[in-house]
DNA sequence: TGTACATCAGTGAACGCGCGTTCACTGATGTAC
DNA sequence: TGTACATCAGTGAACGCGCGTTCACTGATGTAC
């Protein structure tokens, strides 16, 4: 999609030619068309989306790079960012605005048990396409970004299987399940979820493959549910998994 | 553990007045001892993992780093590897080497089904708080390494997933199962397992939680392991349409 | 209405630094005879 | 046994480069009067 812009020589185009020079609109060869006044902060997220989508992930995508690739000046990134991380924090912030906007709007526990899988994994499949550049950023970082950047994916991650959780102790066939066993229902859900998102990410845009990953992922998630109907929490069963790692 | 050396001073300390003056051995106060002639290689691939441990992922380390760290001179990392890459690829073997080799010393197909569950998370748990840099090295590049780094992962991956689903086959409480359902249930497993090891490595090594991690994930599995009872694998169930009876 | 001024996004030169890689070298170890 | 030579791990100087960040600047837009 946007892989010729790596091959931009630094320096090949000054971006003050296309900004000034109104008459000329297509000079500048080989650089995207410098964003209007007010528009770099999201030139700047959307450029450092495209670089760690197509060639890297986040640590190894230099400040000048980004700029490069938005269109701007290296010096006019501070007006925007105080530096990198903060760029990468927003980012993240933004993947589970989205998300958390997506589940609010589809009010999960409106609905009837039966179907609720099928509905949810499409549901989310389909976003994870739809978002794919800040669905892949998270992915990367998860494990392999700075401390502050692991740890606000981490913490949104924990905070949507809470909720996950609760919508659970919403429906009969859930009244079961002990408080501590829905957690670690929920965080089972997650994780697959988190794996059919993965593996979404792994396969090219619109992949037919998608399909099949969707339905695969659909199975484990019935396969699940099938060992809640025969599950017995147990008093002794009480631990302490129900609180995350990162937990305070 | 190793977090001192990241504060050397570049340049500090010259290793030549260290490997050739025998006189002075405590001269080059903030750096590793050199290695003895043929150690280099090993010094590199571990001063490689302690840094990942300690301060970024691999794309973010630069050769010279990693020369340093090791008490080695730059130009002495390409008597060793070719390029970094060369190095990531190795510890990516290294890893699922001693984890191939782990699995196969415990035979788990010559144990009764019962208590399988427990014997392979503890099993695998230890594994991986024993080889903790190793496991932390994959786990930060299995989605932001390099392209070949992601491959060799997710191939590797992949041949453990089916492994298992080869394992299970030999169970009489599996017979009822289709092989393609085999194969996502194996899936399945390998994720809740994946997932227990980013949580064990994301605690601080010998933690207490360890074992509450630990019992969540084989609650988990046991919870899996109660659908399998209940599961009907149907030859149509790779078509959507019949699928709503044993839905949700 | 016009005018003066403040604000602020964006500019471009400049800096010192760590980087990957090259090259010719050193000197210890292994090997053929 | 000794001697000559090949091999090869490790050295250190040197290179050109892209980097993050600083600074003083420009010029368009917004605002007070």
């Amino acid at each position: 999609m946007v892989a010729g812009w790596s091959r931009v020589e630094p320096m090949a185009a000054r971006p003050d030619t296309m900004t000034r020079s109104a008459d000329n609109p297509s000079a500048g060869t080989a650089r995207r068309t410098a964003p209007r006044r007010g528009e770099a902060r999201k030139a700047l997220m959307q450029a450092a989306l495209e670089l760690v989508s197509t060639e890297a992930n986040f640590s190894a995508i230099s400040l000048r790079r980004i700029a490069r690739q938005a269109g701007v000046v290296p010096t006019a990134f501070y007006r925007h960012f105080e530096d990198l991380d903060a760029l990468g924090l927003t980012l993240v912030e933004e993947t589970f605005r989205e998300l958390r906007r997506l589940l609010q709007d589809a009010d999960l526990s409106a609905l009837p048990l039966k179907g609720l899988t099928r509905h949810s994994v499409e549901l989310f499949a389909h976003h994870v396409r739809d978002n794919r550049l800040l669905f892949q950023f998270v992915v990367k970082e998860r494990f392999s970004g700075t401390a502050p950047m692991r740890a606000a994916i981490h913490d949104e991650i924990r905070v949507l299987t809470h909720a996950l959780a609760a919508i659970f102790a919403r429906f009969d066939e859930f009244s079961h399940i002990a408080e501590t066993d829905l957690r670690m229902l929920s965080d089972l859900v997650v994780n697959t979820v988190i794996a059919l998102s993965e593996r979404i990410l792994e396969v090219a845009a619109n992949h037919p493959e998608d399909t099949a990953l969707m339905l695969r992922a659909e199975k484990q998630l019935r396969l699940i549910f099938m060992g809640v109907g025969q599950w017995e929490s147990r008093p002794e069963d009480r631990d302490e998994t129900d609180r995350s790692p990162a937990d305070g």
